[in-house]
DNA sequence: AAAACATGTTTCC
DNA sequence: TGGAAACCCTGTTT
């Protein structure tokens, strides 16, 4: 950024911003609001209030006569530039910049630390504004559209323990996971660079990546209702790929790029993607709006793309109802996730168009009723619509729960439990850090959509990255977290444990242990400087099983 | 040890 | 509309 020129009185103050190296040091005081800076203190403070505009004038003109004062700036603050407190870490906790709104439910006026909705157990639940309707009647008809929920939840098993863990298994951040449909322990990956990942986590040193099918981000991966060996994924590279998993042989079923690189304006790249086995199809949608459909027996597109999202915004999800063939879901960057009728799939012809904040990174329908719709929107919040035959106007519930965007982060997904009956147990990855006992951590979150109450964090202090991706075994108590380019599989810490009632269920995966001290909780990082190859350092492409007491050197424990 | 910086997408203007 | 700024709880290299 450029110098930040500030009026003051008379001589003009110029703060070199490249002297970020301040705000490190601040081991050296905590409380002192007075910082070591001259005079013009308060002349200084004034212009800063209202200028902003001379910014431009300040530079051009006064290049020479600017004498770059380097403040000593123990006390500005990175994010706003104002002094008098100081945004980042303190030890394992940060602090929020208190000019900007809250870090996590995006309110101004206060900051995450003090967040109405960063309670200690849940992260608090807001009520859709039509929920007023909240009357005996309500439930008594909603009911009667969902007879099958049952009236006494399940307990929930949640996976709290790393089990075992591949370090590096991919060479850029994982961008997907999938269960194999009917072997327990396989799990598939993809990653930033369209490589595939195919780990048998029971064989913590058998696994398998191929690298050739794709080569830019593997978006979405679905298996093949009809041969669970063949996995359709649909990449950035333009392509849907048909892989056997054995061979690792790969088809192609769509190149929408067919002509290579033609600038950006024209590259097409496809995101969302499903599978509707009743119609023999897969589904795909592209950067620009557009989906397209494939036929799964002739690999052929079926009729034109159908402008499905806004005109040149991404669409990112596609799902298709469990148990209503002719329902698909999407979502995408235009902030709406829409529901549409197969049978009738032109622009603008969707039934319902579901409004969020910003953008939405998924939507699913439950897995099992295919009644209910969860979506993960970029404004931090989670929704829940409890039935897709009853309002739509407005969600059920907006979760607030930080799950932002951040340019390094493959986006969050709010993930089904497909095991629950009462489908009101979700699984999503937090961003924002905690501090655990002196380490900033991200859990990965358990949360009761029917209530909004954060049922489990779960964690490990020797994994200090953030885990964006995350699926549910569909059979086993099992957790699969990818995170920066690692994979975690989570099970129950003790199996043995009779279950716990389900508001007791706060997990704190070894909070004694306090091996990781680290400022930074970590991210999944796809820095494209450092190296592709799985040999580069030597610790790539190695695998560690963890012991139940983990104290894995592997899993980068610093200091 | 500390700082620079690479990186990509959305939103702002 | 397009270009610039924002992001600001990285990870890696310098």
């Amino acid at each position: 950024m450029a110098p930040r020129t500030r009026r003051g009185s008379f001589p003009r103050v110029v703060i070199e911003r490249d002297t970020e190296s301040e705000k490190s040091s601040s081991s050296e005081e905590e409380e002192d609001p007075e910082p070591e800076v001259q005079e013009e203190e308060e002349s200084e403070e004034l212009a800063e209030v209202e200028n902003g505009e001379n910014v431009e004038e300040g530079l051009g003109s006064k290049k020479k006569e600017r004498v770059p004062i380097t403040i000593a700036l123990t006390k500005v603050c990175k994010v706003c530039k104002r002094k008098g407190h100081e945004a980042g870490f303190k030890g394992a906790t940060y602090i929020d910049c208190p000019m900007k709104p809250c870090f996590l439910c995006k309110m101004p006026g206060h900051t995450t630390m003090t967040c109405p909705h960063k309670v200690a157990t849940e992260h608090g639940v807001i009520p859709a504004p039509n929920r007023n309707t909240r009357s005996s009647l309500d439930y008594v008809f909603r009911r009667q559209l969902q007879p099958d929920i049952p009236a006494i939840k399940t307990a929930f098993i949640v996976p709290n323990q790393v089990d075992c863990a591949v370090i590096r298994y991919h060479s850029r951040r994982v961008t997907c996971l999938e269960f194999h449909p009917t072997n327990n322990n396989i799990l598939l990956s993809g990653d930033k660079k369209g490589q595939l990942g195919v780990w048998d986590y029971n064989k913590v040193h058998e696994k398998t990546v191929y690298g050739n099918i794709h080569h830019c981000i593997l978006n979405n991966m679905r298996f093949k209702p009809t041969n669970d060996e063949t996995i359709y994924a649909a990449s950035s590279d333009g392509t849907i790929s048909c892989t056997d998993l054995e061979t690792g042989i790969s088809s192609s079923l769509m190149n929408l790029n067919p002509n290579g690189w033609e600038g950006p304006s024209t590259w097409r790249m496809l995101y969302g993607m499903d599978i509707n086995s009743e119609k023999g199809l897969v589904l795909v949608a592209d950067n620009f709006g557009f989906l397209y459909l494939v036929d799964t027996r002739s690999n052929n597109q079926t009729g034109e793309a159908i402008l499905i999202h806004k005109k040149g915004s991404k669409v990112v999800g596609l799902h298709c109802n469990p148990l209503q063939p002719e329902l698909l879901l999407s979502c995408g960057n235009d902030h709406f996730a829409r529901i549409w009728d197969m049978r009738r799939l032109e622009a603008g012809s969707s039934l319902h168009n579901l409004p969020h904040g910003r953008v939405v990174n998924a939507a699913y329908f439950s897995p099992q009723s295919g009644c209910k719709i969860l979506t993960t929107s970029q404004d931090n919040r989670i929704r829940v619509w409890d039935s897709i035959f009853g309002n739509l106007n407005s969600p059920s519930r907006e979760i607030v729960h930080s799950h932002d965007f951040n340019r390094h982060l493959t986006p969050f997904r709010a993930e089904w439990d497909p095991k629950d009956p009462a489908e009101s147990l979700v699984v999503v990855g937090r961003y924002i850090s905690e501090n655990y006992n002196g380490a900033a951590l991200h859990p990965i979150d358990f949360i009761d959509i029917s209530t909004g109450q954060l049922v489990a964090e779960v964690m490990d202090p020797n994994i200090t990255t953030i885990s964006p991706v995350n699926k549910l075994h569909p059979r086993d108590d099992v957790l699969a977290s990818g995170s920066s380019r690692s994979l975690f599989i989570w099970r129950p810490r003790d199996k043995s444990e009779p279950v716990q009632q389900k508001n007791e269920k706060k997990i704190v995966l070894c909070a004694s242990e306090k091996k990781t001290r680290r400022k930074f909780g970590g991210v999944d990082s796809d820095n494209d400087s450092d190296d592709d190859t799985f040999s580069s350092k030597g610790k790539n492409f190695k695998s560690k099983k963890l012991g139940s007491k983990p104290t894995p050197k592997s899993l980068r424990t610093k200091r």
